[in-house]
DNA sequence: CGGGTTTTGTTCTTCCGTAGAACATAAAGC
DNA sequence: GCTTTATGTTCTACGGAAGAACAAAACCCG
């Protein structure tokens, strides 16, 4: 039931207000800044930002006199003291990152393994092993506002119903983890795709990237993805939105192990283009793209692209997406999928005769997944201020 | 930019809050019910209705004694004396309804004709005196909140771009329309399959219908669409979403007048199906259900239905949508469809084996854009109480 | 039939958070 | 050293919700 708002409401709504406007600037605010882009008086401001600087939600930093006239201003920046510790577990790699709230990595561990196949129990004690060594090594100041795990499969609640390319279903994964984790660090689940689209939604905690709607395709053994509308990633109402990896492209298709036919990532999937290609199963994209003159290459790049085209122009259509943002080993493969790609969108898109739909790759470290569960978590912090308060 | 909030934005937000709740509820509340169910006091809630009756965004009842204990509450209801004006042109029809705020049809004029291929100026001035004499015959007391113009097609600002169906384009649809209409009464324009699909989500203004999460999909001479997440119509970042009926069944199908290949339209539009079925472009759904066992309209059915299948499941697969509901010539159709359709949402949605997706068939009065265009331009309204007050 | 009970609606005071204005502070410009 | 300019702080006023007390209008019951 929605509740009335009253005045506390105003004050944890304004600094809510005032927490993100310091984080979404590009460089440090004054509290005369913050007054003029909330539109409230200086007064106000400074009490709000006062407030947040005494709860480590915001730092003060030196006062740096600019040859500029006035009072030289105190700049603010968003609590280097607060983080949020982001996980993943992926086909190919085990990984914890902490991010503090000015998107910083202050630590991290990355761990390449093949774990398709792995016992999800020794997996997770892995990862767990691996988290205590990091939060040992991070620095004692910090205080972790959340986690969070990004698995590659349907996540429901506190279990992970179905990760096809880990081979593992029906797994309660935070009881298996937070065993070897603090007792006040319960991680909260989430799918990988839609973790690493909101890493290019929001390039810092509360920093709006450069594209506001998207469709994110995260390229795995499988295919993932997350549409985001207006910055927010859909999740859909149970939280399994963005299998684009299992979009019809043709109904006459191979079998996907889905149970269906013609998924999209029988064509584009890391496999199945390897196998078409004629590569093995663990060869890097880099080099996918160094041979895409051979033949068999070029022509699994192209039934790739045209997969891609086919199926991201239904969603397209359906969403007025201006983008499309290519990801995992996608991204890598952009260059030579992309021509076929942008041609077929402009084609098969119903509006492209008036904005035809950008493809973008991701350019960043790996394990977007977990900076992604970091980011989830420190939004959190964003969202209510308050709560972390005294 | 987002501005700080205010006490006078408490006000407002709590007068919408109240309105909302009030609109929302079943039957009459009274002062009280508001109070409990906004969580606000029963002084404070009193004020903020006294605020709103005075403005006519509420009424108040007569008191009706209930055999209860107690003193005998003030029932308040919806302003019956604000309403909305409500258009749709479409290939088959012409539509003017005037709805008030309780969601009640006030006055409407719908006029069947053939307007493919159409003059848009004569047919628009034929709608502006439909709507002329409708608008004589309406209660003096009806203060009208706003206009909109559903079309089918693809809309930006004051201009239709392209409706197909009708065979228009480039048109400055606003302008040609709103001549014959009051000073004050400027129209939005609104695609007809958003609109329609609002009719789903929000059975009355405020009132939120039994699925929140559904992809509906209008059969008209195409398909259109629109998908709603949470109660909202997605609109997409230009407007231009929801166009299911070109996403791609089969790369190698027919060829779609947009340009592309096998879109759903190919197979499920209306001209596409009674053209599979061998019966002529204007028969009525009826008889085609009539005739489902007629060979060539089985096979006709069968193959639409397909169609439908590899499409929606591909959507709802992206989107996580509890919910498919067909409406325009589907709605009709939906009983012979709906074995087939239901069975392969069930093979080819990935998340099926945990919620399998349900299919429902919109019944309602026909023009739902028109309703829907009325209903937006009382959401306004909702949005925003305090701009109708004094 | 009249007092107790119960629920609704109103009145009045208190409290909280923002607005606005005045004031203090710390630099550059001349 | 005085003026200018921008930042940050202090103080009062005001608007709106909370909370408590009170008034109103019904039913219940002896």
């Amino acid at each position: 039931m929605e509740t009335g708002a009253r005045q506390s409401t105003l004050r944890s709504s304004n600094l809510a207000l005032v927490l993100r406007t310091v984080c979404a600037a590009d460089g440090p605010l004054s509290r005369a800044d913050v007054a003029v882009r909330t539109g409230t008086t200086r007064a106000t401001a400074a009490r709000l930002v006062d407030e947040l600087v005494a709860g480590g939600l915001l730092d003060e930093g030196e006062r740096l006199a600019l040859p500029r006239r006035g009072r030289p201003a105190t700049p603010l920046l968003p609590g280097a003291r607060i983080g949020a510790l982001g996980l993943q577990v992926d086909a190919g790699l085990l990984a914890a990152r902490v991010l503090d709230l000015r998107g910083r990595v202050v630590a991290e561990r990355v761990e390449e393994d093949d774990l398709v196949g792995s016992d999800p129990a020794r997996t997770l004690g892995r990862l767990g092993v691996l988290t205590t060594g990091l939060l040992a090594g991070v620095p004692a100041g910090l205080r972790l506002a959340g986690a969070g795990l990004a698995l590659p499969g349907l996540v429901d609640g506190d279990l992970l119903l179905r990760a096809p390319n880990l081979g593992w279903s029906d797994l309660a994964a935070v009881d298996l983890l937070s065993g070897h984790l603090p007792d006040d660090l319960r991680p909260v689940l989430g799918n990988e795709a839609d973790l690493a689209a909101r890493t290019v939604a929001e390039t810092a905690p509360g920093r709006p990237g450069p594209l506001r709607d998207f469709l994110y395709v995260s390229g795995q053994i499988g295919i993932g993805g997350a549409a985001v509308l207006g910055g927010r990633v859909v999740t859909g109402s149970a939280g399994w939105a963005g299998e684009v990896g299992h979009v019809c492209v043709d109904p006459e298709g191979p079998a996907c192990r889905c149970g269906s036919t013609g998924c999209l990532e029988q064509y584009a999937g890391r496999h199945a283009l390897l196998a078409a290609a004629g590569l093995p199963l663990d060869t890097p994209p880099a080099e996918v793209v160094a041979r895409a003159g051979d033949a068999d290459v070029r022509s699994a790049l192209d039934a790739a692209a045209r997969a891609l085209g086919v199926a991201l122009a239904g969603v397209v259509n359906v969403l007025d997406l201006p983008a499309v943002v290519l990801g995992g080993h996608l991204a890598a493969l952009a260059e030579p999928l992309r021509p076929r790609l942008e041609e077929l969108l402009g084609r098969r898109v119903l509006s492209a005769r008036w904005r035809r739909p950008v493809v973008a790759a991701v350019t960043g470290p790996p394990a977007a997944g977990a900076t992604g569960a970091a980011l989830r978590a420190l939004a959190d912090v964003l969202a209510d201020p308050v709560r972390r308060l005294p």
